[in-house]
DNA sequence: CTGAAAGCGCTTACAG
DNA sequence: CTGAAAGCGCTTACAG
């Protein structure tokens, strides 16, 4: 006789309370008692009351790995973005939870570390928690995510940019929109030798990158010397070092874009040791707006970014389709907005 | 005839492959199916050889919630950390991922926003998830908290703080020591008129100006106007605001340790608009050493703490614990750094 | 090295 | 509004 089961609030080896235990306590069914939980509304008010005393007493903690056993509804969101680091994605996980913490949802992370590689492993392990749906960061999975997602026949939607794959879900922005818009700030203010410093070298940037280059070969002044790129993860340890690259290679650039905010800082305490003045010997601006921006000396130009709406809306739709519901859009734009400071 | 069992790579409404679809193509029980993915050493080669392939080929993927209810081991971590938006817990998140990753176990990640009620309510629903294990951050919960704790009788342990308690594990630093150990730097370097700015107010903060009064009170330069502590969330914004504060209310103010870097940070950059010279007017120092730390102008003095490490060897402790294993110790010291840097 | 039986703790239809 | 039965997909002893 292992645990006094007929005495659970006094037994000695006290195992964990089930709904069997709220049951008998009352002296109804566990179909009851589940259903006092599930849908009380259906459970007269005297019952419901009682187990409610009853679940409180012995502390029952509802087991969710049998619920989502028996009703094959796990109630998990899996999410993956490939970095906890970069404050871009922390701000969307927010998003995320807010969106979704009443729902009772739990939310899964995954860091995939800007590796598909990593993503795969990833999604495969999260599979095996049933997921009732997956977010995903930006457009290009491997061949085997989108295999292992589409069979596992699960809603998916796609983070921080937009598609225009009639068959996908996605919330988030247009990246190439966003490099033209601050590369065509920086030539309206009058600069004309743009250099471009970019790390990670992910879709999104790369994107950007495609935006920085059209609005300098539209105004005829695009120069491929002036580019530095490197796959390496950003810091501002690297943007200090790639913008002295870049000064380097094309030492007449007059301003630099970098493809983000910690690349802009690193760029600009790099020229404040070197004694380049900002913006009178080189303009700088970055990407995303994190905190810092507003508040350096000088203040940085940069892109703001919707990352937590992007997180809450994403979970939004990935909620409406996890209740089979049909989505107004597929394609949810949120804009971006030009901060233009002092650095420019 | 809902789904076509007999042909499950063929089916029209193809449900997902179990255990059972595997060992039945391979033609074996399911419990030798199941000994080949849980424990292969047991399993004749041959059979195993047959069985991978059919998992492959079905495409198999375990369901975590079936395991976690037949073993009554989930193989899930809960860690508890206060903010997701503060790269300190970010990182004590890496060390955790990196300990843990490879053994299977699956990280639920909770965020508490410093809430002692926030923190009962991950609790409970984490519970849920019957983790093997759970990682707290800081040493004290509501009596709730440690009630459901125990009564799950599930291994805990804490991160950032040393507790003298001998009944918990704990892995982290001394926070008041750090504190101390910077304001010391203070005073030998000459200041004598040391300010304090502090946010958020949680238990680690309030060690850390423990230390900071400490070592004034020991110099007899301990003086209650210098200290503007509020209970917001710590911001770079809320830094340059609180510095303003502190030389409002103590103009003659020679130093000020800000409880942690993103303070520090807003209260260069608030000096820097008002023409104060750091730190020939002011002297400012930061706590926890993030990224920018080393790269601002001036550079920041602060401590270095190993919030990695703490994630890491925090992991490394619990599944001891789980393991049943005894470990040496009951409380790890991984200490800090003073890093001293141009603010100082 | 392999398997038949039982059961983990819930929920889903289906009755009444 | 309430309940008896069956089952979700695994694993745990226990045999052999």
């Amino acid at each position: 006789m292992p645990n006094d089961s007929s005495n659970p609030s006094r037994g000695r080896v006290r195992r964990r309370a089930t709904l069997a235990d709220v049951a008998k306590a009352v002296g109804v069914s566990t179909m009851t008692a589940s259903r006092a939980i599930g849908r009380p509304e259906l459970v007269s008010e005297e019952l419901r009351g009682q187990i409610e005393i009853a679940i409180r007493e012995l502390g029952y903690v509802p087991n969710r790995a049998a619920r989502a056993l028996a009703s094959a509804r796990s109630h998990v969101i899996a999410v993956l973005i490939p970095s906890l680091s970069n404050a871009v994605f922390t701000d969307v996980l927010a998003g995320v939870q807010d969106a979704v913490d009443a729902e009772g949802y739990q939310v899964l992370i995954g860091n995939t570390r800007y590796s598909f590689a990593e993503e795969e492993k990833l999604v495969n392990i999260h599979l095996q928690s049933n997921p009732d749906g997956v977010l995903l960061t930006g457009l290009t999975q491997s061949e085997r995510v989108r295999q292992m997602l589409s069979a596992a026949g699960i809603p998916t939607v796609s983070m921080m940019d937009l598609s225009d794959d009639p068959d996908r879900y996605s919330v988030g922005m247009s990246q190439f929109d966003a490099g033209h818009t601050i590369t065509r700030h920086l030539l309206v203010k009058g600069y004309r030798r743009i250099g471009f410093i970019a790390a990670q070298l992910d879709e999104r940037t790369l994107k950007r990158a495609d935006g920085y280059r059209h609005a300098l070969q539209q105004a005829g002044l695009y120069d491929s010397r002036r580019e530095v790129l490197v796959s390496d993860p950003s810091t501002i340890a690297l943007g200090a070092e790639l913008v002295g690259r870049l000064m380097a290679r094309a030492p007449d650039c007059d301003a630099v874009f970098c493809c983000n905010d910690d690349l802009a800082y690193g760029a600009i305490f790099q020229c404040q040791r070197r004694g380049i003045a900002i913006p009178q010997q080189l303009a700088i601006c970055g990407f995303n707006d994190l905190p810092a921006s507003a508040w350096m000396n000088p203040s940085v130009t940069t892109i703001s970014t919707p990352r937590y709406r992007v997180g809450f809306e994403a979970a939004t739709l990935l909620k409406q389709l996890i209740c089979g519901e049909q989505p107004e859009q597929r394609r949810i734009d949120l804009g971006f907005t030009l901060m233009a400071r002092e650095s420019t």
